[in-house]
DNA sequence: ATTGTATACGAAATCGATTTAGTTTAGTGA
DNA sequence: TCACTAAACTAAATCGATTTCGTATACAAT
């Protein structure tokens, strides 16, 4: 049934060895050597076993991903964009979600490296505060990479949007725009991702010597429009006002402007809504909502690309360092906004 | 470094083929044995190599999962949800995304049996018209699950929804509330959930002796917002008068809701609207969008369940015939339908 | 003729488990 | 006492590759 070096071995009156050898293109066999066992492997359509492989080359050929929320736009997104880079390079994804649970991504790593993978590509939920797990892997086989949200205590490779200086940039553009009062929807004080963001805001308030009022400041888990609509009218009650308005997504800025606009505000002028994530639904609402758009493809690109590149150093049993890899996120400017 | 059953066997003083054998429950290692070796093997954290296990075995533990598009409500909650039922029952999932494209879903078929996964999981592109590969999976070792959008002509296990019935339901329904000029939005002409859905509609209206105009029956390819609110115009447009509505997703329906309010069309009155998917974004339009709700946790429930029920058999070399598994999905009712 | 050196190949060990086919020991029944 | 059986264990083969170490051949250099 299945074909196994031997196969080849027997009908072309070689030793397994040179089998081996001349797939794994070993200097010293023979070109033309090389050429016939190629071809024959070829043409009877021999596949090397990658168990059997794993047992001298502990190479597994499998990569794990772990995401907070696969249930996203953003986290979907960004898993389908990796599994297209992975299966081009010859590997394959074991995709693990952690439903923002610290507990249940100690346990995904701890089954990734049970499997032997070769990579873990993970971002951390909103809420792990323990890095355990991480130190765990970087200390076994798996090569480790971080992504979107990490951590700032671990010193690992690294791929991250510049969340610091993206929301410093769009909080100045409001602020540029006469506005002083800008709520800041985040998604929880822990993840390091949010503190960044955090920090931006601050940063563009300090440098124009503008103080936050922290009754804007608002932590929302599920990110939705209906939980958007709710801190709207929690803040519009509660008498605070605002005239500007970040999330850390864009359903939350859609169901806020929905309330403002029911309650009669008149958008942008009175108050001006920024998401991020650039999705469909910003689009369509009426403003259209301005977004910081982040680019995942080229963060999945990156993420590979540092992954194969330390493949490759180890293989040459180079020590490589660790990497931080910075994309730059950009404001999508709409009507909700201008 | 990694502990192997040779480092048991020696501190215990026994042979590696006891160990083994103790670890797997053979019935002919004393009782008293077996649980030395366990709790040994637990002390020192001994983690069977799954690589070497799979040399006599045959089995990875791992389980292929095919999706036509992942970044989608519908997919990627699925996924999330096949995830955890794969984990719980110590699998681990590949997640392979096929990007509507029949010769990536091809690719990834090919991938997944190189890999030797005990389990496929697919759910094929709108555009799939060969089985070529999937009777290919049918004679390989892995077994086959095709779920959600499968295909008429293959016999292997299936779990489906009651896409048939409960668009029949539904469109008799609107039939009754006095609707008969129901325009129906479908997927794919191809794709066999599309071609039973259709059944179902049309079944509906001879049932009530009315005819279908084809002028009203549009393939979506996109699924989002804004082409169904391109829809809605360009039937507008064409004078193609309809007083219901019902689509295969939620965006498509509230995009085209959008277009007729725009244009003074009175909701539910004048046109009644149907989405499919049950997403948030359809609760958060005025009116409130009726949408058919698919249960996906089941779903993932009665894949899991088919696949460890045939793998019991297998172990038991018992021939396990094929089943069909149907999964009633209900409507929603909301004010767009009323 | 002898030594040296590439070049091309292969025997056997190895990776870490499982499984087959015994072997040993103690106990049972005639 | 002897044959027989059941229980408990093990040596060795095996899965399908890779890798180490060694050998044979041809040819050049001394």
């Amino acid at each position: 049934m299945k074909i196994t070096i031997k196969d080849i071995a027997k009908a072309l009156e070689i030793s397994t060895t040179t089998v081996s050898k001349a797939m794994n293109d070993y200097s010293d066999i023979g070109s033309e050597t090389k050429k016939k066992v190629k071809e024959y492997a070829e043409k009877i359509g021999y596949e090397p076993n990658i168990h059997a492989s794993f047992l001298r080359t502990k190479k597994t050929k499998l990569i794990g991903i772990v995401v907070p929320n696969l249930n996203t736009n953003f986290y979907s997104e960004l898993v389908a964009s990796l599994i297209v880079r992975i299966t081009k390079n010859g590997y394959l994804p074991i995709v693990l979600n952690s439903s923002e649970s610290e507990q249940v991504e100690g346990e995904n790593l701890e089954r990734l490296m049970r499997q032997k993978v070769d990579g873990i590509f993970i971002s951390l939920t909103k809420n792990t505060t323990s890095t355990d797990y991480l130190t765990k892997v970087m200390s076994s086989s798996s090569s480790l990479i971080t992504f979107s949200n990490t951590s700032k205590v671990i010193t690992c490779n690294k791929v991250v949007f510049n969340d610091k200086a993206i929301i410093k940039r769009v909080t100045e553009y409001l602020i540029n725009k006469g506005n002083s009062k800008i709520a800041f929807i985040r998604k929880s004080l822990i993840s390091q991702n949010s503190i960044n963001q955090f920090i931006g805001f601050r940063e563009a308030h300090q440098a124009n010597e503008l103080s936050i009022d922290n009754q804007r400041i608002v932590v929302s888990k599920q990110g939705t429009l209906s939980e958007g609509y709710r801190i709207a009218k929690e803040l519009f009650n509660s008498g605070i006002q605002i005239d500007g308005f970040i999330s850390y997504n864009d359903p939350l800025a859609n169901g806020a402007m929905m309330f403002y606009k029911e309650n009669g505000s008149n958008i942008p002028n009175d108050i001006r809504f920024i998401g991020q994530e650039n999705s469909e639904i910003g689009t369509f609402f009426s403003p259209e909502l301005s977004s910081i758009k982040q680019n995942l493809s080229l963060m999945a690109e990156k993420i590979m690309h540092l992954f194969l590149e330390e493949q490759a150093e180890l293989k040459q049993k180079k020590i490589s360092s660790f990497k931080r890899e910075e994309i730059e996120a950009e404001l999508i400017e709409r009507t909700s906004s201008i």
